[in-house]
DNA sequence: GTGTTTATCGTCAGGAAGACGACTATGATC
DNA sequence: GATCATAGTCGTCTTCCTGACGATAAACAC
């Protein structure tokens, strides 16, 4: 076969799609939109949307990511950074059933923010908001009696809980979990991010321990607040270090 | 933008191309191709081709790792495993200038295999060979003089480079650096594996303890061998387990 | 003031890892 | 056959990290 003979390869469409995920009331929450039209019109999915011809995936999926959440900017400095949120990409899914009109390839990436305003609807979705993932993927016993939501459209659920296990495994290992929080947050906001993330419970003290004698994950501002009600708490912002040496770690069960 | 409308999304091609690893010479070596065409005739590059029509990603992977290596047989019982070899998905590569003439969206994949015999060139490499990847990557302080070999085709440089780091961080947390060993092996052989990825070296002893002291890494067969010279050394093949907990930890500097 | 909430410091026991000594069982060499 | 080199295996000791948990501190609500 020769290559890059145009006869030679078939046609593909190329899309990213987003898991954006921020904590919101103690959890762990996706960014869903609803389909305007078919296939799977009415059931939600993923944002995200085609590739232009002159685009780099990682700046489709920044695109796609102002447009559904309404971030303002991207900062060309950091290219895993939009606007205070985390960018990378995750996977690649390109099984020729999935999308069931044509042969589509999607570059799937994963967004970690901190809690934002409501969602902005945009491109071809009527409404969109933020669910818990739980929810989304119908983890075990969520929703009461046998109510369940209808799955995600695609193979949109599989994309999530492969951006939710990344997420998960990441903050282990690495700062990421200061994504999820504000510019200036309090040791325990950042625990209550992994509490979220992972859904365990963790003991405060010995997660003080840990992240404050981690050299370069937290820098003090020196400021204090309340606003999380009790004895006033020291704000933090992220510090440089971006692998976290030894790790969190996730408790087991 | 009305979505799947096909006069609406730029034709994209989807190539896979592999990061094929192995240990040889207590050196990690990669296998490249010699390019026989333009453009960057001549040149090394990994090893990969179109995705097919009706073929799903993972598949395109494996088939261009059967036709590069002569791995025989695909067993779809574990679809990550491929004769022996361990098969995943690395990331996604689509830079609109990274191939000069189309644009080009690859999907790349990390595969890690036992010593294996000399490579079987196919398709449109005229050659084929095991490459250490410092050599390939130009690392620091390789090579005597000035030889500077010249850099791999199109951004290969950097897949590979991504497929080494991500080789070297995942047989920390996994067991999957038994995929670069026989069925049948021993501690040492393991170790040398765990030295050559790394570029380092481990005791024996620690090593020793920490392998046959974590639960479902290694499964003793019963028989011994010498074929390492010295002391007889047990045999073990790969347990079960995927994950260690805790991880085999890379030594500082 | 009393109670509640959250933050922060300290102590202690258990486990894992690095450093390294000691011993064992082969093949190679004299 | 004795000696040596090579690799494998078992133990010990110290240090560091973690989990469990007691105790104190500083705000707010009543």
């Amino acid at each position: 076969m020769s290559p890059y003979d145009p006869s030679a390869f078939p046609p593909f469409a190329v899309t990213v799609d987003l898991v954006v995920l921020t904590v919101r009331r103690h959890a762990l929450c996706a960014l869903a939109v609803r389909r305007g039209e078919p296939p799977f019109q009415g059931r939600w999915a993923l944002p995200g949307g085609f590739v232009r011809d002159d685009e780099d995936l990682s700046s489709a999926a920044a695109r796609e990511l102002i447009e559904e959440t309404g971030l303002i900017a991207h900062d060309p400095a950091d290219p895993d950074q939009v606007n205070g949120a985390h960018l990378e990409q995750l996977a690649t899914y390109g099984d020729p059933k999935r999308d069931p009109r044509m042969r589509v390839v999607s570059v799937a990436h994963l967004a970690l923010a901190p809690d934002l305003p409501a969602p902005r609807p945009g491109g071809d979705a009527h409404s969109a908001r933020w669910a818990p993932v739980e929810e989304l993927l119908n983890e075990e016993g969520y929703g009461r009696e046998g109510e369940q939501p209808a799955p995600l459209a695609f193979d949109h659920a599989q994309i999530l809980a492969d951006g939710v296990e990344r997420a998960r495994s990441k903050i282990e290992y690495s700062s990421l979990a200061t994504a999820f929080c504000p510019p200036e947050f309090t040791v325990g906001e950042l625990r209550r991010v992994y509490e979220a993330v992972w859904a365990v419970s963790l003991d405060p003290r010995n997660f003080h321990r840990k992240v404050t004698g981690t050299p370069g994950f937290l820098v003090p501002t020196g400021g204090t607040t309340t606003r999380q009600g009790g004895r006033p708490a020291q704000l933090f912002r992220a510090g440089g270090a971006t692998l976290l040496n030894p790790p969190m770690l996730r408790p087991e069960v």
